[in-house]
DNA sequence: CTTAAATGTGTGCACTGTCAACATTATAAT
DNA sequence: ATTATAATGTTGACAGTGCACACATTTAAG
């Protein structure tokens, strides 16, 4: 028996959104369709998220406190090898929640400093990631410090973005000669190495 | 007076496309909004465009000869100037037309070589790009040329997503200190500076 | 114990993508 | 030239969307 209130209904929705945007995409994560799967009416998600993006913020935000969580699991001694872990983890990340990386990192939510949640979690995330570059390299100049880190993050996440277009195609497509596609397979095929280099020339 | 049968609908919805792409992000692009501002009916784009992933492919297909034209610009017996001057170009592009930016590079279309002519100009861009690394760089290897070309690409195309975070953001927020942000702006006033060091390391 | 705040439901509006049925025109075959 | 056919346009409908509003029920504060 259910009673009118539902007792801890944004966690629910929350939980809720978080698979159904992995498994249907973010776009088609409706606030309608969350309601109805989270059987509740149409509108109650409305008491907990004032509009569509702040769902989004929410989502992205429990996608930004996962990534650290793997990103910060490895603790070894060797600044190498945690930059590579972390590095792994990061392109994981992005292969295996596609959908809510998008919205971590796409254009869904136009300016995230408006929610304070999120701007924290991406903050720390970044924070984490300079610590290691910083660890690594031998550079004590802060703002060379902040190049390194900015460059290694651009890099990693366009590599992502390049690793799902190759995931997206169609594996016959990797018989044209002379296409990205078949210059990113070469790296996906050798992820290791590729890192490895990647790292050297932080 | 306007006759039945517009005569040339096709590349009129493309343009008005562009525009209103643009003008509201590629969200707000509907088949209907376009057919409204072309004065067609509601459904007259669909003769054109069978899905509105269609319309996207087509305005995305614009985006990158638009961009290509621009990158192949300078035609520099230096290549280091050549390939500083794509990535300006290219950067500028991202930001000055960043809701067309998304639909090419983001996952609004899904699997791009469904849209051969999009697939085509993508594949040119990219070997513009590779020709260009592969000018500058002294490298012989085939296979070292692609993953210099995703290298460079992946950078640039991370860099410009954090430069458009970084837009976004008011102004304020500069001021908070240790976040990627400020990074992102110290990199964005010395962007030339920034360059030099990033072919560098190519 | 009353009253206000929080959290739920139902209804309605304007918008969306897409489809089917129909109208008009251009083009190709006879 | 006439006619069949394909191309291109319009109208209307359906289900789904974000969101605003009024209303119901429950919880919490005074």
């Amino acid at each position: 028996m259910k009673s009118y209130h539902h007792g801890n209904l944004k966690k629910e929705l929350l939980t809720c959104a978080l698979k159904m945007c992995e498994r249907d995409g973010y776009t088609k994560l409706s606030i309608r369709s969350l309601a109805k799967e989270s059987n509740v009416s149409q509108t109650a998600p409305y008491r907990h998220f004032k509009t569509k993006e702040e769902l989004y913020a929410a989502v992205a935000t429990e996608g930004f406190n996962k990534l650290y969580k793997v990103m910060s699991k490895s603790k070894s001694q060797d600044h190498k090898k945690n930059l590579i872990s972390s590095g792994k983890e990061y392109i994981n990340f992005g292969l295996k929640n596609s959908n809510t990386y998008d919205l971590m990192f796409g254009t869904a939510i136009a300016d995230f400093t408006k929610y304070p949640t999120l701007f924290i979690s991406a903050n720390k995330l970044y924070q984490h990631l300079r610590s290691e570059v910083a660890n690594h390299s031998n550079e004590k100049d802060q703002d060379r410090i902040d190049e390194k880190s900015i460059d290694t993050w651009a890099k990693i996440h366009g590599l992502v973005g390049l690793l799902r277009k190759l995931q997206a195609v169609p594996s016959k497509v990797l018989k044209i000669p002379n296409t990205p596609i078949v210059a990113i397979n070469k790296i996906s095929k050798d992820l290791d190495g590729y890192l490895e280099r990647f790292i050297e020339k932080i």
